[in-house]
DNA sequence: AGTACATTTAACTTATTGGTTATTTAACTG
DNA sequence: CAGTTAAATAACCAATAAGTTAAATGTACT
């Protein structure tokens, strides 16, 4: 769920918005180009996520970031960090012969 | 397109099985109660997200895992670590008054 | 050359997603 | 109480996703 939640850029857009503190719909929907009904909805995707609570005071909806599923979600690639390291060595050596390779050639 | 790979719960199945080594379409298709096309289909979005390459040998198309994205992904959701510790300490302290309130009322 | 095998591509179906506008809900305000 | 404001919901539409079966591709085997 949370990384569906977080294929949308527009909801990433949200919720780096809500780094710099509590916002409205309103406010969140501000900088974009699209409906606020629309925005309304990414909001309702983030919060069944659990990456935003809200609190409701007068007709205005504050929307927080909730954090904790993206600390599950890093914990779960955390599996993966030996792989990447890997990854990253085979790109360098990769880079490296490459490189070795253009030096032969082109010696200038 | 790294989180639209990562939505779906066979293809972070078929990661998870490619941390124990290479394997062909037919191999990760195995534990998986769906056809073969559809598992050929999730390999293509996990290779358009960079997250498996493929050798071809003989007619055996061989996957392997490529973790450098998940890297990205997870130098990404670093920018929030901060909340969620704050996200942490939130529920901690209500799970605490929670509990502090528990221990009030059925005292055993 | 002909067949078998592993996989991909094509064509199609169904469900989900992301957007729209119009309507409704809820709370404040004069 | 009528009107305004903020947001959510309803009803709808187009695009995408995930699955299917059937056909095509590419390589190996004899």
């Amino acid at each position: 769920m949370i990384f569906a939640a977080l294929a949308d850029p527009t909801r990433r857009a949200i919720l780096a918005r809500l780094t710099e503190g509590e916002a409205t719909v309103g406010e969140l929907a501000e900088p974009f180009d699209i409906s606020l009904p629309a925005v309304s909805r990414h909001l309702k995707v983030l919060e069944a996520a659990g990456l935003i609570s809200r609190t409701r005071s007068a007709q205005w909806r504050s929307s927080r970031l909730e954090a904790g599923p993206l600390r599950e979600a890093t914990a779960w690639m955390e599996d993966y960090r030996r792989f990447w390291d890997e990854s990253f060595d085979r790109l360098d050596a990769h880079l490296k012969r490459t490189l070795a390779r253009n030096e032969e050639n082109h010696h200038d």
